[in-house]
DNA sequence: GCCTATGATTTGGA
DNA sequence: TCCAAATCATAGGC
């Protein structure tokens, strides 16, 4: 008379507890209880973009799967367990129930009330269990929005790719939007620190903010620094413009070049200074070494200057030291009006046409 | 622990 | 919307 009675049928007669069922939604929609995947890293996208922050979290995120799965796991095991627990332990006590039976009558509904007794303590040990849980997954949640915030240094690759550009662009540093992106794609993919860190277009927008309100308050400081990356695309000028002459030299000196990057025209005039001088400076093609003349230029002339005291007349521009800042600052006036194509020209845009 | 460097955010102007 | 400037907050070196 006592095998009729089923633990599950017991286990089911759950009141629904409006905690409980909050707490089992948040660990739902958390991801922690229900299927794998999907939940967790929703949660996290919807952070994410609650934040504000641009959608590069790869780091955090990752980081925050990681947890949350851990934390995942443990809940699971811990509910085992604890089912397994109660399982056993009513087993055990029907056991003794059904001794006991022996000696005295043990009325089904004692039996029943018996077992109601252990499956509701062990479902408040349960609830506390989602309820730790619950506090694991918003303590992680704060931290995850916390990190918002945290900066990580730029590789070293990365900081010298933005540099580079920096420098090689000093009359001008204002990269297009096409260049930003370029850049940011090299600086991630050198980005060696960090399984799937990446630099966003905004992260390299910053860069170049930063870097321009710090350069020009403190030119001196960055003189250094500013000859470094200088001699570094001198040596890359150097290369690609020997390679260009020996191009001239093999082929036509008219056959144009059609912009594609990794080459370049030669001005056939002698101000090929100043017929280069773009006022947003870039033709900035990311990786490839002669793509951009401007910044070889640039780069060149700043070496000269430094090492053989170069002058402005050379187009007029004044190419370093202050490098195009004008009394209020600006950078704009780096330009003659002789050189400047199109303020409202978007930097970025490869004049193949120069040499006619 | 302090200091500097630096990435991110905020604010205000054009 | 982009930028300059100021500011915040953390990383990293000492």
């Amino acid at each position: 008379m006592l095998g009729g009675l089923s633990i599950r049928g017991a286990q089911e007669e759950d009141p629904p507890d409006p905690q409980l069922m909050r707490l089992d939604n948040m660990l739902l929609a958390e991801g922690v209880a229900g299927p794998e995947k999907g939940g967790g890293s929703a949660a996290v996208a919807a952070a994410a973009t609650a934040s504000g922050s641009p959608t590069d979290n790869s780091i955090e995120h990752s980081d925050y799967r990681a947890k949350l799965s851990q934390i995942r796991q443990i809940y699971h095991t811990e509910l085992e367990k604890y089912e397994q627990a109660c399982n056993e332990f009513t087993t055990h006590v029907m056991n003794l129930l059904r001794e006991q039976s022996r000696t005295r009558p043990i009325s089904p509904k004692e039996i029943e009330r018996m077992v109601s007794i252990i499956h509701r303590k062990f479902s408040s040990i349960q609830m506390q269990l989602k309820q730790s849980t619950c506090e694991a997954v918003m303590i992680l949640r704060s931290r995850f929005l916390d990190a918002r915030r945290k900066r990580r240094n730029f590789s070293k690759q990365a900081t010298e790719i933005l540099n580079e550009y920096f420098y090689s662009h000093l009359s001008n540093p204002y990269p297009s939007e096409e260049a930003k992106e370029e850049l940011a794609k090299k600086c991630s993919i050198t980005v060696s620190q960090g399984v799937g860190s990446t630099i966003t277009v905004a992260q390299v927008s910053n860069w170049f903010g930063n870097k321009r309100i710090r350069y020009k308050k403190n030119i001196g400081k960055f003189q250094e620094e500013a000859n470094l990356y200088a001699a570094k695309t001198a040596v890359n000028a150097a290369h690609a413009v020997a390679a260009a002459v020996q191009n001239s030299q093999t082929n036509s000196p008219t056959t144009p070049n059609s912009g594609s990057s990794g080459s370049f025209n030669l001005p056939n005039s002698g101000d090929m200074f100043m017929s280069m001088q773009n006022p947003n400076g870039d033709s900035y093609q990311g990786a490839q070494v002669g793509a951009n003349v401007q910044s070889q230029v640039d780069t060149l002339r700043h070496v000269i200057s430094q090492t053989a005291g170069y002058n402005d007349d050379l187009g007029g521009n004044s190419m370093y030291s202050p490098h195009g800042l004008d009394a209020n600052g600006g950078w704009q006036d780096a330009m003659t009006p002789s050189s400047v194509i199109s303020p409202t020209e978007g930097p970025g845009s490869v004049h193949s046409d120069t040499s006619n």
